[in-house]
DNA sequence: CCTCGTAGGTATACGTCGTACGCCTACAGG
DNA sequence: CCTGTAGGCGTACGACGTATACCTACGAGG
């Protein structure tokens, strides 16, 4: 019978996301590569298959890692629900700004996550606070986590006080009048306050629901 | 000096970007190809590269293309500004679900597309109707746009009625109440009361602001 | 009608990617 | 020490984006 036992893993799950976001924080998503991966970590590309099925199975240790980070507490019960839901969106918005090149990937393989999960669970029991059950409740939650992914990507993609608002002012004012006018105020606005301001908006929804 | 003329032109954009479609919503944007976009057109791959510079380049030719078919005139004056809203909201989700692969070229190509422009003056001109001005425009609209963006990106990855969420119905009751509770009454929402109902969720806080 | 130069179109090739395959080898039992 | 499992590596294949060099269709000037 295998009695046998093999040479033990080396790498941990882990290790091997860390290598991955050393290389994708270095070189962008562009560089994050199954060959630059195994060089990190010092080893040759097939090796990084021992680990790992494809680049699918790797990019999801990835995004895993990152969102791991997250804090899946309740936030302070003292706080009114609405406050604390932007604190728990906060932290997953907090969790990817620390790589922002995985923005991405992280619609992709949220899935996978248990960490999405344990957010997801906390996230769900403060909307049951404000009120919500049902049919209600899943779509407060689909809306908050679209606004949440799509926010993080434009972000990413271009803030909006950046240069690619910048070229919006020089439109020709008569054919784009709000455009121009718009913005200009936009270089005001930093990315936080952009991304909390729309919290608050689609919060303020929720809070005075009528159906 | 140069008086000759060359070989005319035999493509325009418009049909470069059409075939290129073709082969997305055949093959997925994994079968999204220089090769294959340039069989499709019956040529060689490298005679694409006579009418685009690179890859990115027909990236952007297929978004605009797509983003292209979306009426910017402003909607019936009757409605109240919400409803106005939503009607221009759900006209860039349609004309993008047309092609539902693309999804996740869009955010990274939408700049450079006029169509966008356009829509954007438009909704600009409908949140200044809602009395919104300055900073509180430009979160507003940035805030509509990233809901819009993720909600696409979500709902193609996987409705909140589909296998993804079947699955979180069957997790441990004890570890995820909510989560367990909630896919069940997921799969009762289709797509389109979905995106509806956050989008309604984000009016109503745009309607009722107090800041 | 013929020439001529521009630009359309193609063939070939290079470097990089993900990864299948087969080999060698380190290592914990027995 | 022997042994079998699994770790690790070298090589190679097909597909990708695209640089380069070439041939050629074609419209204008003569």
């Amino acid at each position: 019978m295998s009695r046998a036992m093999p040479r033990p893993r080396s790498l941990t799950p882990d290790r091997i996301a860390s290598a991955a976001l050393t290389v994708i924080d270095r070189d962008g998503l562009a560089g994050f590569t199954m060959r630059a991966v195994a060089t990190e970590l010092s080893m040759s590309a097939m090796a990084l298959y021992r680990y790992v099925d494809d680049r699918g199975e790797l990019e999801r240790l990835v995004v895993e890692r990152v969102l791991d980070r997250i804090d899946s507490q309740p936030p302070d019960p003292g706080l009114p629900w609405a406050d604390r839901v932007t604190v728990m969106v906060r932290r997953m918005r907090a969790a990817v700004a620390a790589h922002p090149a995985i923005a991405a990937l992280v619609p992709v393989h949220r899935h996978r996550s248990r960490a999405v999960l344990r957010w997801t669970e906390t996230m769900l029991g403060l909307l049951t606070e404000a009120g919500l059950t049902g049919e209600q409740r899943v779509v407060a939650l689909r809306g908050l986590l679209s606004y949440l992914l799509g926010a993080i990507q434009l972000e990413h993609l271009g803030p909006l006080a950046g240069p690619g608002t910048a070229v919006l002012a020089e439109l020709p004012s008569e054919a784009f009048p709000y455009l121009a006018d718009t913005a200009r105020s936009a270089g005001q606005v930093g990315p936080d306050a952009e991304f909390d301001g729309g919290l608050a908006l689609f919060l303020r929804g929720l809070a005075d629901r009528s159906s």
